[in-house]
DNA sequence: TTCAATACTCACTATCGGGTAAGTATTGAC
DNA sequence: GTCAATACTTACCCGATAGTGAGTATTGAA
């Protein structure tokens, strides 16, 4: 299998921090692990309605593997396991912020023409 | 052919953005443009080593569609067209610049363990 | 004995982004 | 008549990304 083959050269810095970001689900698993701290397999999976199991776990290792995030498992029946931001997780959030921003105000742009178009 | 289908709905601002700006070139055509301000087809080709003719007029038709780029025809022979960024367009690099710097962090990083790795 | 609960794992398929290479249109220079 | 220069356009192919659905392991409860 193994995907995962960038890990640079990249060509700049946006190039490097897109390697680690782009995946359909990873902005919003980035969310919500900013959001609640803690998380368990099975909340990630029901916070993000549409994730197959197979993307939500390789986005999960795959941001392991970027140290994005922490991976904690508990020896226990049924099994425990919780993910975590790292502190460059968090500090990734923290730059997608504006992007998020921009997004937002494109979404009222878009709402606006349609609003036109349709009226 | 047509590419493009997204334009919304969209689950959060980062969605909206990432659909906007996703794509091997997007973000380097826009780093050209707002660095020159003006740019001809065939000057964006060269400063982009390795993109493809199919791969930039699709990018840049698409970054037009959405708001981004301006493009001007001159009806010379041979032809002449020049692209420039948009308000928008300018808008959406100043959003992407902390995630450059954070992608540029990134890379020191993984060169700090690259170098301890071969040490 | 069977089931529930959790967190995966695997095989197969489909879709999409991107690459390659050739072709088009226009007109002035040679 | 042919070529150069520019900005595309088109057809075909390939690999990566993502979806589907079934299977695995463990143990306590019924």
């Amino acid at each position: 299998m193994r995907s995962r083959a960038r890990r640079g050269p990249y060509i700049c810095g946006i190039d490097a921090a897109m390697d680690v970001v782009s995946g359909k689900w990873k902005s919003l698993i980035l969310w919500e692990l900013d959001n609640y701290g803690l998380r368990r397999y099975g909340e990630l999976r029901r916070g993000l309605p549409g994730v197959s199991e197979k993307m939500l776990i390789q986005h999960l290792r795959e941001m392991e593997e970027d140290g994005l995030i922490h991976r904690e498992v508990y020896r226990e029946v049924p099994p425990r396991v919780e993910y975590s931001l790292t502190e460059h997780g968090k500090s990734l959030n923290e730059a997608l912020r504006p992007l998020g921003v921009w997004g937002r105000e494109r979404c009222e742009r878009l709402a606006a023409e349609g609003a036109r178009v349709s009226a």
